[in-house]
DNA sequence: CTCCCCCTGTGATTTCCATCACATGAAATT
DNA sequence: AATTTCATGTGATGGAAATCACAGGGGGAG
């Protein structure tokens, strides 16, 4: 496998500009893991510092409130990684991590980590960038949370799920998340995605079949994402 | 000026590891800029990419909606620093600055700001752990908007506002905000700020004289934090 | 094939809180 | 001191959406 493991590990990002060499002794001092769909990587309460490289599959971010409501918080595809954080400044995980399809990782010790940083500028800046591509990421929710009612939330959920088509204006989703997925990262509840989905398509808005979702009007929909409710049938 | 203004500017974080010649000739390649209080410094919509170094004073990160909500991100302290999102991904700013008290800042070009980067491994470590613990608030903020209410974000967030006491169990805010910066903060009305407030003056949990708020119980407050309302008297 | 589980649609009810609307009050400006 | 401006307390009300409660439906596992 040897061979073949250097070969896939240089399209994580992060190795992205390692040398061959730098990437064996990485892996080396790292351990590879399995883990299958569904399955909890990473907890929360968890006090290691790894940091792990997504080499095969892919996995979604995570957290649970008390109360038992999950939010979720993003997905890493394949050659991303996760975990940095707590590799940088030392700090609790700050998110459960569950593989959404049979997934490869390779875990690296924090020591690993950094000193990649350090030997690597290049690296080091890919981090840079990816952290502040996070945290805008962030904000916005923070301002979609703090500002748009949960149908919206919902209306921007879905256009961003969806990509642009060949007609334009018009936009497709192949393979849509279940309902619980969408509430889990607008933030809302299921039925409310239930009730967006069904307007839509009676507004001529949107239609399903099956897993796939076609947007037919995009800007429309993307118009009454701004809060001022030309609202046609109100929802219910 | 210049031997006191190296001096200050040894004190901003992000330079803390510099020569003092590095300072300098950092310095001769920026510029300086004052603001006064309420003053804006960075426009959402502004193009450039340069890094603010706060010398003195201080300043907040504020965002509007289109419906004119205002939602409140941060604040930097003097010997902080803010704008590098921009300066290291490239992209458009993300929030609006405004000064808080009259102040004094540094302002570094992009390309200069990346130079210090390179040349100064510590000075990037430390610029990774700003961006690590920025996620970190920005990840709890959204989880305290997707799983608590309103009222119980203003609870934890005069929590956060407030330092512990002399007395165990009891914690202290002198110069309290206005019930509308707390809004801004927990993303909620002014009002509903200003009935959490009476509630908990009711119950005998904390006590306002003018600008100080006096937290008698914080245990008891924090629990309520935790969804299960074992509400005494329910707001309203 | 059939059973069971989990996804889905939709109504009814209830909780929460933003918003409107004033009444003070306190502080800054002239 | 007078006036304006901003901060604060509190009621009333409407609307949004969480929650509860079912009734299908479809697809995997046995």
């Amino acid at each position: 496998m040897n061979q073949d493991s250097t070969e896939s590990l240089s399209r994580v990002r992060l190795l992205h500009d390692l040398s061959s060499e730098a990437i064996k002794s990485l892996e080396k001092r790292s351990r590879w893991r399995r883990y299958s769909r569904d399955e909890q990587i990473l907890d929360r309460d968890s006090d290691s510092r790894d940091v792990f490289l997504v080499v095969r599959g892919s996995v979604e971010v995570i957290n649970y409130s008390l109360s038992g409501r999950e939010v979720a918080f993003g997905h890493v595809p394949e050659g991303g990684y996760f975990g940095e954080l707590s590799a940088i400044d030392g700090g609790r995980r700050s998110a459960n991590i569950v593989a959404v399809e049979d997934s490869l990782v390779l875990v690296v010790p924090p020591d690993i980590f950094t000193e990649i940083l350090t030997d690597n500028p290049p690296a080091t800046m890919q981090v840079l960038r990816r952290l502040a591509h996070i945290i805008r990421t962030a904000d916005d929710r923070i301002m979609d949370l703090s500002t748009l009612k949960a149908v919206q939330r919902v209306y921007v959920e879905l256009i961003r799920l969806s990509e642009p088509d060949k007609k334009p204006g018009s936009a497709l989703c192949a393979r849509l998340l279940t309902q619980r997925d969408i509430a889990r990262r607008a933030s809302t509840s299921r039925e409310t995605v239930a009730r967006v989905l069904g307007q839509l398509a009676r507004a001529g808005i949107a239609e399903r079949k099956g897993r796939t979702l076609h947007i037919l009007d995009v800007d429309r929909l993307t118009e009454m994402t701004d809060t001022f409710d030309s609202g046609e049938e109100s929802l219910r």
